[in-house]
RNA sequence: GUGCCCGUAGCUCAAUUGGAUAGAGCACCAGCCUUCUAAGCUGGGGGUUACAGGUUCGAUCCCUGUCGGGCACACCA
């Protein structure tokens, strides 16, 4: 067998039609030229809805169209032949040998089969999770990060040159609550107990935090409580109390008496979240190419820069002591403050700021991927972008929707202010990383995912994670009974692969590069969850019916380049996904 | 109240962005292991795509309205 290209009949099809369109199309009649996939074996292979689209233009009926097309379509060595049906389609049948030959494309391309260029090192930026830094990552921010590796994945198998950016919020009041927060246990472990105030950091890793800096310097950040509480703000008349102007107070009051020590403790509490942070993704298969710290923008004058930006450009006004930025002039429902009566930025300055910077950096295409709660944050970002004379069209926001966990058929409670929430870790340890992986990321982002913890961690046929896996072990099972080298598979005969679920599987992998495309132009990796279901579902109905370790050497050899073809494209599709592909089960 | 998203089989969800008879899994029913992993396969029932209009060759998809659900409406991040 000769070696070729890549094949793909998809566009290798639409380009025939392009070329009969022109011939009898003079104008230009903007159709578009779209084949899809058909569903049903007697419409053929692909299927063609241009001379639908035509008859408007020209007045002509739709079957009528059709034929000339067809008569004006160039030969093609895939294709056995075409057919007007219905309204209008045109159907086409691909060539059984056609078919037949992805498998040896397979062999070739490898772990890169259904990879492609097209996007030719475009460079794109994707940023994900990023999470403040103040405690364990939980099962929200679980499902944007598998969602924003899967999609950064699948950028990259498009030919996008990929640039994965967590952005760490380093910089604001959260931060200096957990100091405190962490703070105030350490005096704990030194006997000095202060009410700890409700609505700073609860949870069990603050007074680990709080351990790790006794043991390393015992009583240095020691100090007397009653400074620490001077000044504090009373009830008003009402007999209420401000709780957040409390916090704010203990914390003006900390950096007091500790000084230059403060800094020290707020670094150590974000060096310790974030390394916890970062081993988490990892152990969760989720990298990042930067993280990007929201201090910096700060220290090198980035956010007073952007700022006076806008002011310069005349979007800026004061009211109120403070700076407003005109973003209604962009669609967003009011304007909004970038700067503080106190001279302080808010987070959307040191945002502006951000994207300003993304943009500077070059990147052809910038992705935000963000919980779906933020979605009225959108128009102000795009405005300020705008307000900078830069493109908004290259922001995407990808909306990511909560996940819900379900544990014997009832919700599982969380909510972050009663410290009563799951974190990404536990969920691992429960259901393994696999499973969690393909779980988030198996119904459409934009859409509440209900988290079924029993049926993620159940070793059963109801258990879509295994399912895959299994056909892909199944097939490493055989070969290995085989006992063979795989490598002499990759140019044998195919020609034996003539049933009709042998075609359907071949069909099944010569669409991976499609959806691949599809999946990555529309952000959408649950595509790719559902096309392997779909292929691991035609492996096994394959491997029931027929037996691969026949006598007969051709048609034995043919059976197991197939299925070796198609464990090759399970592998590549898990990896999308960050789902591992075990030999054994 | 205003804006955005959503409503598809009993349940959880798809539907190549306006295409052909709306599809999968689970659950339910009936079968298949002396044979390469039964974590598998085969067959079956199940629908007025929330509702009412409209646009056109053609609507789950686009427009309008109604009902129902979620989210957001900060000088928080």
């Amino acid at each position: 067998m000769t070696s070729f290209e890549q094949p793909n009949f998809k566009n290798h099809f639409a380009e025939l039609l392009k070329l009969a369109a022109s011939k009898i199309v003079t104008s230009d009649s903007n159709a578009r030229i779209e084949l899809t996939r058909t569903k049903q074996a007697n419409h053929g292979d692909y299927s063609c809805n241009l001379a639908m689209q035509l008859a408007k233009p020209l007045r002509k009926n739709p079957r009528e169209i059709a034929a000339l097309l067809i008569e004006a379509l160039p030969d093609s060595p895939y294709l056995e032949k075409v057919e007007i049906a219905g309204a209008g389609f045109i159907n086409l049948f691909l060539k059984v040998s056609a078919k037949q030959r992805i498998i040896a494309n397979i062999f070739q391309n490898s772990n890169q089969f259904g990879h492609s260029d097209a996007q030719n090192d475009k460079k794109i930026q994707i940023e994900f999770v990023s999470a403040n830094p103040t405690g364990p990552l939980h099962v929200g921010h679980g499902r944007g990060a598998a969602f924003g590796a899967s999609l950064a994945n699948l950028l990259s198998a498009v030919g996008y040159s990929v640039s994965r950016e967590y952005y760490v919020n380093d910089a604001g009041r959260q931060m200096d609550i957990l100091t405190l927060s962490t703070w105030l246990r350490y005096l704990e472990l030194h006997g000095i107990t202060i009410p700890f105030p409700s609505n700073a950091y609860q949870g069990k890793y603050v007074r680990d935090m709080a351990h790790l800096i006794k043991q390393a310097h015992t009583d240095r950040y020691v100090h007397q409580s009653e400074f620490l509480l001077q000044d504090m703000p009373l009830p008003n008349q009402d007999g209420v109390i401000d709780l957040e102007a409390q916090l704010n107070k203990l914390i003006a009051n900390s950096k007091e008496i500790l000084g230059q020590d403060y800094a020290y403790i707020h670094n150590f509490v974000l060096t310790e979240q974030l390394g916890d942070c970062r081993n988490d993704l990892m152990e969760f298969g989720v990298v990042f190419e930067n993280w990007f710290s929201e201090q910096s923008l700060f220290d090198n004058g980035l956010v007073a820069h952007a700022v006076e930006l806008l002011e310069k450009k005349n979007y800026l006004y004061h009211q109120d002591g403070a700076s407003w930025f005109r973003s209604s002039d962009f669609g967003d429902e009011k304007d909004r403050v970038v700067q503080r009566e106190n001279g302080q930025f808010t987070y959307f300055a040191s945002d502006i700021a951000y994207h300003l910077n993304k943009f500077e950096r070059g990147f052809d295409l910038v992705i935000d991927v963000w919980g779906a709660d933020h979605h009225g944050y959108i128009p102000r970002v795009k405005g300020a972008i705008q307000a900078l004379e830069m493109d908004p069209e290259k922001l995407e926001v990808a909306l990511v929707q909560f996940a819900v966990l379900y544990r014997d058929g009832r919700k599982v409670p969380m909510s972050t202010r009663s410290g009563e929430f799951v974190t990404l870790r536990e969920l691992r340890n429960e259901v393994g990383k696999d499973a969690a992986r393909f779980f988030y990321v198996m119904r459409k982002s934009d859409q509440h995912l209900d988290f079924d913890l029993d049926l993620a961690k159940s070793q059963s046929n109801e258990n879509p994670v295994y399912y895959i896996q299994y056909a892909h072990a199944r097939v490493c099972s055989v070969l290995s009974q085989w006992n063979e080298d795989v490598a002499t598979l990759h140019d044998i005969n195919t020609e034996s692969l003539t049933s009709p679920m042998e075609l359907a599987l071949l069909q099944k992998l010569i669409d991976f590069p499609d959806i691949i495309e599809s999946a990555a132009k529309e952000y959408a990796p649950h595509v790719i969850a559902f096309y392997l279901r779909d292929l691991a579902s035609e492996f096994h109905s394959y491997y029931n019916a027929t037996r691969f370790l026949v006598p007969e050497i051709p048609i034995r050899l043919a059976r197991l380049a197939l299925i070796a073809s198609t464990r090759q494209v399970l592998c590549n599709g898990l990896a999308l996904l960050g789902v591992s592909a075990p030999e054994k089960m």
